[in-house]
Formats: structure tokens, C-alpha cells, sequence
DNA sequence: CTGAAAGCGCTTACAG
DNA sequence: CTGAAAGCGCTTACAG
């Protein structure tokens, strides 16, 4: 029932050809004729079939997003950013949950895009081959891939882990755990990384169990902060590798009749705006997630133009942002 | 650099009809030429493309999920429930921001989906006709629409408010006002109609200046708090149309020297999990937000495939849970 | 400046 | 069961 360019043609009085070149303007096309394709396309409330332009030229105007799992506040700022950044450049977003989905299924998507952005995620290494293979421009959240050809936009995690960490060291704790996120997160592996390397560093011993996973979530950090309370050598500080942890364990502190920060300091990682009205506020290693997905569109859309550049990885600044949680944040403010 | 059908066609020495046959599954084929076809497949690493797929069925197998703006726990939930469901049924889902996009970026969206999900909004009415002129299968999130014969998903907010309000009043508040969501929302503006009416019902007064928008967010919800308690007849409860509003005038509150429930009991709209660990634990209307996008998703579905069914209203379960903010938690477990 | 025609990569009657 | 051919709705050399 839509109406097609034959259709606008044959009102306009013209050929399908012109029909074209009017409405994308490529070519010189006389005023008169212009006119009236623009009334038989206002006439007939025409619009020009996007399935129909990509097939011929060969491209989607669409960009995929992969990501484990969007139900969080985190996948919420990476979608909201990477999404007008590509409307911005004409393009449109597919919203592509990695979790629940077999390798036949997340196959059929990269086949709609021109470009793709995935998580880093060791995880799914057979599905970053095969993107490869495809060749489909692929930007990675977290890391990059000299071998695969694969751009990537990661967080500093380096200076925030050790900020953190020399924050807490500098305030006097000495026995800092770390609540790790989960294994299909690269970003959240590097940590672990940091962590280990900045403790031996400072000249603090990092002791059996002092690592916990919390798979990112609120519960988990809860959780694992059960398990560092129930330590005998219990921990004076905890860096979580994500904000939502750090909430959790803040809470599981309290629960346990200890507090925060007086008994454990904690310190997240996102800088989420929940964790400013936590009581007491969560200190946090903040990194720009919305930016960080415009960055990776910005990047896609690069290497569109791009394809035979050497591989690219921007790192995005993190800053440490000191509130009460780490029991600093008077000093730090004086310090200012 | 993709194989095409052609290839396959050649290597296997069938027609390219064939190809397509023991793709889809649709037609009897030998089962020698079938393993012939699925060899060429293999070595070729062929994928179908979608877009010359979409143009010769006239279907896209993608659905659109067009909302304010994703930044939100709102939304990720949305988009979450939505992306499950869709790729259950072998669709892709396409995120659009309606937010920062002018008219006419709109529009070129909905030719790109079989079936468009957009947040009920009195806002862009014209939208919505364009849409429905278009013909494009549409649900709505918040109401329905008979005239554009526009299916919708909406949460009961008559059972949310009134159960709100009356719990508020049957633990002696009398002066209850209300933190309005933006005029975008058609589940805000229910709520404010909701709200005067129970209140009458109530035999409750609404004072001037007890309806004020917190825009749904955090900040906004403060400033509305803010607003609220620099009235002359202060407000000795407070029913907002969201959790992160609620968690904004719970802020403002303790900066204004007063305490939640003491002096201010507090209600939220959403249920967010977020809610649970504010000090005090947030009383919230809850509401299955994951659901909604799933079931949203169901009902396009349902009406690509029957088109002239009359319109369909999803009344969506909401369930007061009654927690510290409002300060009856104690009661209410005794109740249970 | 404008038109006729080929081509994008599939699906699906229509024959056989 | 299988193939030749038309068609989906556009874009873009190629002529004129």
C-alpha cells in the first residue's frame, strides 16, 4: 500500500532515475522537474524504501550493538550515547543482547549492519573470529585486537585502579580486597590485573581470598563482601570493579553491624549518579559511559571510511572522585 | 568479499532456487542435493543477506523501540524485555531515541521495521498519525489508541495510586501531594488524573501548588521536594510518579533538616531495585517493567499476523510494596 | 538535465 | 524434485 518511486515517477512525470537523483541530490536536476517529484512525493506520502537503498548500494545505514546484557544502568548509557551519535550520522541503532542468544543467532545479526560494536569479551572469542572473518568493521568495548583488525574504545583502567588504590594506601589501610566483576568482561579482567600489580607495588600483600567475584551486580557485591567479612584476617577496604558491587557490599558492611568507612573503606568503579545519594556517598573511579559509546560509533563509522588504517584504541580518562565512602573525603576536599 | 547465492549455486551445480530452497526448509529436496548445497554453504561461509532477503519477502524481521531517551533504568529494562522477546520470534531490535530528533529522522525509521513499539506521548501526536497513516503494525507503552487502531501495554495505574493513597491516608496523612512525571508520558499524566481523582474520593484536599513535575529524574524530583516544602501548608506525605523522582524528594527532605517518615512519608512508581537500599528502603508501586517490554513486543507480533483484529489493551498488574519511606513498614508485616 | 537499462541478492510462482 | 525467470524497490553508470 506504501507507495514506490515508480509510483512518484509516474505522477511526476518523470523516470524513477530522477525520482532518485531529486530526493538524494546527488545530481543537477532543473527546478520545474524538482517541483514536481517534491509534490508527487508530498502527494503520495512517499518514502523511499530503506531495504530497497541498501540492497543497491550495499550498505544498511544500521549499526549493531552487542552487549551481554542490558538490563543496567551501565548498558543504559552506553546505548543512550552510541545511539544519537549514530542518528547523528544518519545511522540507526540494533540493540543486540549477547546473553541467552547460540552462535547461529548472534551470526544473523552482523549481516544487517555496516559496522559493529561489541564488549570485549574473551568469552566469545569464536564470535569475534567469525566477525573477522565477515569483515565487518568491529570496534570492541574494553580492548582492541591487532590481530583481528579490531578498533577499541577502553576506559583508563590503569589510572583509576591506581588512584584508588593509592587513595586507600595513603589513608592508611593496608589490607584492601578487591570484588572483581564477572569473566566475560575484559575491562573487568584488567582490573584484577591492576589491582595485583598496584598491591605489590605499594607493598601490600594481597592474601588468599582477598579476590571475590561479584559479577557486577548489586547482590554479588553483596555477596562477595559476606565472604571478605568472613575472612580471619579481615579486610580494611574493598575496591569493587564496578559501582553496583560497591553499593552492595556498602550494604552487606552495614548488615554485618560494621561500618562504612570506618571499619571497611570502599570504592566503586563508574560513577554512577545513584551512588552520590548512598549514605554514606560512594567513592568511585568515575569513567564517562555515555562518551565512551559515542566514541565507539565515532569509531565505526572511521573505519568505514578507514578500512586499511592501522588499528586504532582510544583511551578514555577516568577520574577518581572522592566522597565519603573511602573515609577521605574532607581531606581530599582541603587537598582540592 | 561475502559469498552470494550465486556461489553457492555454482559450487553445489544447482540452481540458485535450489539454494534457497534447502535454506529455508520450505520445499522436498534430495537429500544428495540437500548435502551438496549445505558442502558449498560450509566452504563458502555463506549468511543469506538479510536486506536482499527483506526486499524480495517485503518484511524486515526487525522491530523498532522508539522512547524518550534511554539513559534511564526505565528503559534498560525496556529494551531488555523487548530484545529477549524479539529474538525469540527471530527478530532484530532496533533502539530509537525520540529525543533530539526532529520530525523527519523520525520518520525514515519505521520503513526499516515490520513492527514499531513506541512510549505513549500526547507530545508527538503528529508522529503517531504518521505512523498509522504509514500503516506500520504500532503498540503503545501506556495506553491504546482505537481511532489510529494502535494496540497498547499499559500498567494498571489506578490500582498503583489508589493503593498508594489510601495506604498513605489509612496511616493519617492528610496532606498528600504529588511529584508529576513530564508531559510526555501518558502513564505521568494518568497518574496526576489518578491522584486528584482518589484524593476527592478521599475526602482529601489538594491545596494549590501540591502538583508539581519532577520530570522523572533524580533532580527533578528534589527540586519538586524543594518546591513542596517551601509551601505554607506543608505536605506531610508525598506520592511520586517514579522511584527516581521519589529518591530525589527522599534527598531533599534530609537536606531540608527533616526526616523520611517522620515528617514526609514518601511513595515511589517503579519498583526499581535501587529503591530497596536508600535509608530509609523506598515504598514504591511496583511495577513489572522487564513484562512490559516483552509483552509489548508480543502484541506487534500478534498483530502482524492479524491485522484486522480489533485493538488490544494490555492492563499490565502493579502491587504496592510497602517498605521504610512511607512509614507504616512495621504494620504492613503484620498484616501479611 | 534526463531516460533506459542493468544490477544489488534474494524468493517464489510457473513449468517441467 | 529442480530450473528459468520475474519481481522486490532502489541506485548508477551509460547514452543522449
Amino acid at each position: 500500500v506504501r507507495a514506490t518511486i515508480y509510483d512518484v515517477a509516474e505522477r511526476a512525470r518523470v523516470s524513477i532515475a530522477t525520482v532518485s537523483r531529486v530526493l538524494n541530490g546527488r545530481a543537477k536536476v532543473t527546478d520545474e522537474t524538482r517541483a514536481r517529484v517534491m509534490e508527487a512525493v508530498e502527494a503520495l506520502n512517499y518514502r523511499p524504501s530503506p531495504v530497497a537503498r541498501g540492497l543497491a548500494m550495499r550498505t544498511t545505514s544500521v549499526l549493531a550493538l552487542f552487549h551481554q546484557n542490558f538490563q543496567t544502568n551501565y548498558a543504559a548509557q552506553i546505548i543512550s550515547g552510541a545511539e544519537s551519535e549514530a542518528a547523528a550520522s544518519g545511522y540507526a541503532l540494533l540493540a543486540i543482547q549477547i546473553e541467552g542468544k547460540d552462535w547461529g543467532e548472534l551470526m544473523r545479526m552482523p549481516g544487517r549492519a555496516d559496522g559493529v560494536i561489541v564488549t570485549g569479551s574473551p568469552d566469545n572469542e569464536s564470535f569475534l573470529q567469525a566477525l573477522a572473518l565477515g569483515g565487518t568493521p568491529t570496534v570492541l568495548l574494553g580492548h582492541s585486537r591487532q590481530d583481528l583488525k579490531m578498533d577499541g574504545v577502553v576506559p583508563d583502567n590503569r589510572q583509576g585502579t591506581v588512584a584508588a588504590l593509592e587513595h586507600l594506601a595513603a589513608h592508611g589501610r593496608t589490607r584492601i580486597a578487591h570484588i572483581a566483576g564477572p569473566e566475560w568482561s575484559t575491562n573487568a579482567i584488567e582490573r584484577v590485573q591492576l589491582y595485583q600489580e598496584t598491591m605489590a607495588r605499594l607493598g601490600l600483600t594481597v592474601p588468599e581470598g582477598y579476590i571475590q567475584n561479584g559479577e557486577f551486580s548489586f547482590v554479588g557485591g553483596g555477596k562477595a563482601m559476606q565472604r571478605l567479612l568472613a575472612l580471619s584476617e579481615r579486610p580494611d577496604a574493598v575496591f569493587a570493579a564496578n559501582d553496583m558491587m560497591a553499593m552492595g557490599a556498602m550494604q552487606a558492611v552495614g548488615e554485618h553491624g560494621l561500618s562504612v568507612p570506618e571499619d571497611v573503606a570502599i570504592i566503586g568503579f563508574d560513577g554512577l549518579e545513584a551512588g552520590e545519594y548512598m549514605t554514606p556517598p560512594l567513592t568511585t573511579v568515575f569513567q564517562p559511559i555515555e562518551d565512551i559509546g559515542r566514541e565507539a560509533v565515532r569509531l565505526v563509522l572511521w573505519r568505514l571510511e578507514n578500512p586499511d588504517a592501522p588499528v586504532r584504541e582510544e583511551l578514555v580518562r577516568t577520574e577518581l572522585i572522592v566522597r565519603g565512602s573511602c573515609g577521605a573525603s574532607a581531606e581530599h576536599k582541603d587537598m582540592e
